[in-house]
DNA sequence: TGTGTACTTGCACCATAATGCAAGTATTGG
DNA sequence: CCAATACTTGCATTATGGTGCAAGTACACA
């Protein structure tokens, strides 16, 4: 009974956009939990990208101590910087004995990255971006 | 007279994954450049980023003392934050007058997530990711 | 139980970066 | 030309973060 009437109402569905920039603040969007600071501060220093980088050419499960020997920082910092990338979830660790051996989470972040490609998208107005993208869900 | 023969080499074409992360780190990779700092570093603050997705929801250029208004730090700290975002490729500007728009750039910015998801996929061995993944273009 | 290996943590140091205030620049309108 | 607006820049302060060294912990193996 409230809900009934689609089409008299201009101000239905797909909520548009806010006016100004204060308002966009206070809406929700899928954008606030993927725009994560979080991560982008994992992957904000030179040594710990390389470090990523190294481990995903890899391709395997790396010990710190074999990881350590890709750059020239001491091996104490390296654990710190691998640690912190697993925090983050971009890595994942397992120990087996006295090793500590880190992987990429290959898909657990490629996925978030197209999600967050996909949130960004959707937030493109009208025909500013390519077919397909800013389907409106920007804005709750 | 030293590289002709191609079959008896075991080591030909889709560049084999390096051994060690130690060999692995020399090899160039498509990862290389898009796994880029100065990116994830202009996304790295949470100030930054709320600034972001504010400009982001509202869908529209906005002026500095608009965006000013979303977030309770100084307008001269806005400025600067604008100015970081514009230099990280994330954000276009346009003066007019003396009002200067700031705008995200909507599909720069989801190309190049999407881009760096794809090149991270790529590294992704054999079956360990979903189909279509993984396929192998990730060393050079 | 002792020794060596593999990594982590505490600590001090240094560099970078965020912030606010005040002053400066650019542009508009009277 | 003067005043107001809209932003930017310089400067000092404070906070955060990366680094190396040294010491600590955890584990395996003899």
């Amino acid at each position: 009974m409230v809900q009934v009437h689609k089409r008299s109402a201009p101000a239905r569905k797909a909520a548009r956009r806010p006016a100004t920039p204060r308002q966009a603040a206070a809406r929700k969007s899928p954008l606030d939990a993927l725009l994560d600071p979080d991560l982008f501060k994992a992957l904000c220093d030179p040594t710990r990208v390389s470090l990523l980088a190294c481990l995903a050419k890899c391709g395997r499960a790396c010990s710190v101590g074999e990881v350590a020997e890709c750059c020239r920082v001491d091996l104490s910092v390296v654990s710190r910087h691998l640690s912190q990338l697993a925090d983050a979830g971009v890595l994942g660790s397992t120990k087996q004995g006295r090793t500590v051996f880190y992987r990429v989470r290959f898909t657990g972040l490629s996925d978030k990255l197209r999600a967050l490609a996909d949130a960004i998208d959707a937030c493109c107005p009208d025909g500013a971006c390519g077919e397909g993208r800013g389907k409106g869900g920007c804005c709750g």
